[in-house]
RNA sequence: GCCCCCAUAGCUUAAUGGAUAAAGCAACUGCCUUCUAAGCAGUUGAUCCAGGUUCGAUUCCUGGUGGGGGUACCA
């Protein structure tokens, strides 16, 4: 592995500069396409200030050090690069071995104990719409990334099922049912008005407010489960807010934070102490002068339950418009469970790209535009591809019109059809067409040679998304791996009756590249068809 | 007002503080008798402005400009 190489390079290093501290640090990197080398390190150059030396004077000790049995070529380049260029039979081994055991990733892990993954958490008020989408794609790309290295992840969902919305939602549905308009602030979405028609008429004329909400929340969280199956999505555990009603765990966070003194009364209301504030934050209520809690307590006591339930790294992705909660939670779990790790992922919204007529045609509500429907016109593979190529923190331009396209202009095809071609090729393959070569005596091809080197950077993008919490890195790979796969297919023949060492040793190189695309692929929930 | 995010090619976006800034779409030119042309090869084209830190800045800091979001005893 990469990561191995990387390893024994520190450790020679650390020896060689005993007073270096950046050593920790260093990785390798993938260098410009016109230098020579397969592979870089700029440390030298980060390290020349504290060691006191030129560093092209200390890049030209440590290519002297690194040489070893992997590595052909290793020079010293200005202004302090070290380049160098692994050998054809380390490359071929490494390729080999990649599909061996997934349990070589693990040293990619992050995290020791549970992480507990929270993303989506929509209000169980209607249909999940597309930042709701987005967060998904994000969220259980980012699942699948951390447990193919082996952490232990729990996929979260929290539902509202308490409070006003849900007694709105309820009467909002009584409405429907009675055949008369919902309230003022009610909701007003087509769907109330079909589940109306499917309530059990003669059982519900005796309802009251608190059955319609119960009934309109249970069918609703049952929309929105299967619209996630649909988009690859599942998890594990769907927490009910009124669990924590049921447990007093709202009490217990109370008296919690009285314990610290964190707590303070002001005009009849509870309110969280200076003392817990974010930055640029202001203090904030807890238990309102009416006694009702705000969302606030109870989040924050929604995580103190994570917490209890043994989870050391508690993630969340939000949308954007809940930033300025993040100080707010940040401040009140730092001070209430410092021990746990929390991480809040935010994700920029989804803005819909003014739509072209026939959207506008297709589309009755015009701008809205929910999960089910995307995924109904472009399929999951695209929809789950489109979330997550983007940063999260970037703003996502969604253009419907494009993406309703089922064609060559999406980039997922472009991927996808780097695995069908591999798979036709083994399709074709003749079991004695190709004859076996030992490592030692591989020779590649210059493009050969850089596909080669390209699949072994695979593990070098797991540890990047992991390092951001973002998948989108893995996107970028794949086109990119898609592009020299292409290239290569279009100029080597694999299959080559003529030449059976060659087909081997292409055939075990494509099939590293169908390894790569496949894992890749699967990481972010999308398919790997094997014809197109 | 205050806080957060963003600004890269005509458009949508990539790029652990590193070398000649990378793709797709759009435009133009070639390539199917050969493992799938949903492909390949090529041409045109970019870091918002002004300072600062650094050997080195698209990346970090400060101040502008422009866009988005947030600023409830709402949920």
């Amino acid at each position: 592995m990469l990561i191995e190489l990387e390893n024994r390079i520190k450790k020679i290093l650390r020896e060689k500069f005993p007073e270096s501290q950046g050593i920790q640090s260093l990785s390798i990197s993938l260098p410009p396409p016109h230098i020579k080398g397969n592979y870089s390190i700029a440390w030298p150059m980060s390290a020349a200030k504290h060691l006191k030396k030129s560093p092209l004077e200390i890049a030209g000790e440590a290519a002297l050090l690194i040489k070893d049995d992997s590595i052909s070529d290793c020079e010293a380049v200005p202004p302090g690069f070290v380049n160098f260029t692994v050998k054809d039979e380390f490359c071929f081994r490494e390729i080999l071995s990649l599909n061996e055991k997934q349990q070589k990733y693990f040293c990619l892990s992050p995290f020791t104990g549970a992480v507990n993954l929270e993303f989506v958490s929509a209000n169980p008020t209607g249909p999940l719409h597309l930042a709701s989408g987005r967060a998904a794609a994000i969220g259980d790309s980012l699942a699948r990334i951390l447990e193919f290295v082996g952490c232990k992840v729990s996929r979260e969902y929290y539902v509202n099922d308490a409070g006003r919305q849900v007694e709105i939602l309820g009467l909002s549905l009584k409405a429907r049912f009675e055949g008369k308009e919902p309230p003022e602030n009610g909701y007003r979405g087509e769907y109330l008005l079909k589940m109306a028609k499917n309530l059990p008429r003669k059982d519900c004329s005796r309802w009251g407010n608190k059955d319609f909400s119960e009934f309109a929340i249970s069918k609703i969280i049952k929309m929105h489960k299967t619209d996630l199956a649909a988009f690859g999505v599942e998890f594990d555990n769907w927490f009910l807010e009124s669990e924590l009603h049921k447990k007093s765990w709202l009490k217990k966070t109370l008296e919690k934070i009285k314990r610290k003194k964190l707590i303070y009364e002001k005009d009849g209301a509870l309110w969280f102490g200076s003392g817990a504030k974010g930055r640029g934050d202001k203090d904030r209520v807890l238990v309102k002068s009416d006694g009702r809690n705000t969302y606030f307590l109870s989040d924050i006591a929604y995580h103190l339950n994570k917490s209890s339930r043994g989870f050391k790294h508690i993630i969340d992705i939000w949308g954007a418009d809940h930033h300025g909660y993040v100080p707010r939670m940040k401040a009140a779990l730092g001070a209430l469970i410092p021990e746990i790790d929390f991480r809040i992922i935010i994700h920029q919204l989804v803005l819909l790209k003014k739509e072209s007529e026939k959207v506008k045609m297709s589309k009755r509500e015009g701008r809205f535009i929910s999960l089910k429907e995307l995924v109904e016109e472009v399929g999951k593979d695209a929809g789950r591809f489109f979330f997550v190529m983007r940063s999260p923190n970037s703003h996502l331009n969604f253009d419907i019109g494009l993406a309703r396209k089922k064609s060559n202009e999406n980039p997922v095809y472009y991927v996808q059809y780097v695995h069908a071609r591999i798979c036709s090729i083994f399709s074709k393959a003749r079991l004695d067409g190709a004859k076996m070569v030992r490592p030692a005596e591989v020779e590649l091809s210059d493009e050969e040679k850089r596909l080669a080197v390209k699949v072994l950077w695979f593990e070098k993008i797991l540890q990047t998304c992991i390092e951001d919490l973002s998948p989108h890195h893995l996107t970028s790979y794949l086109v990119e791996l898609a592009g020299l796969f292409h290239s290569f297919y279009d100029t080597c023949r694999v299959l080559d009756p003529q030449n059976p060492e060659k087909t081997y040793i292409r055939m075990k190189l494509i099939e590293g590249v169908r390894f790569a695309i496949k894992s890749g692929l699967g990481l972010l929930g999308v398919s790997a068809p094997e014809k197109m």
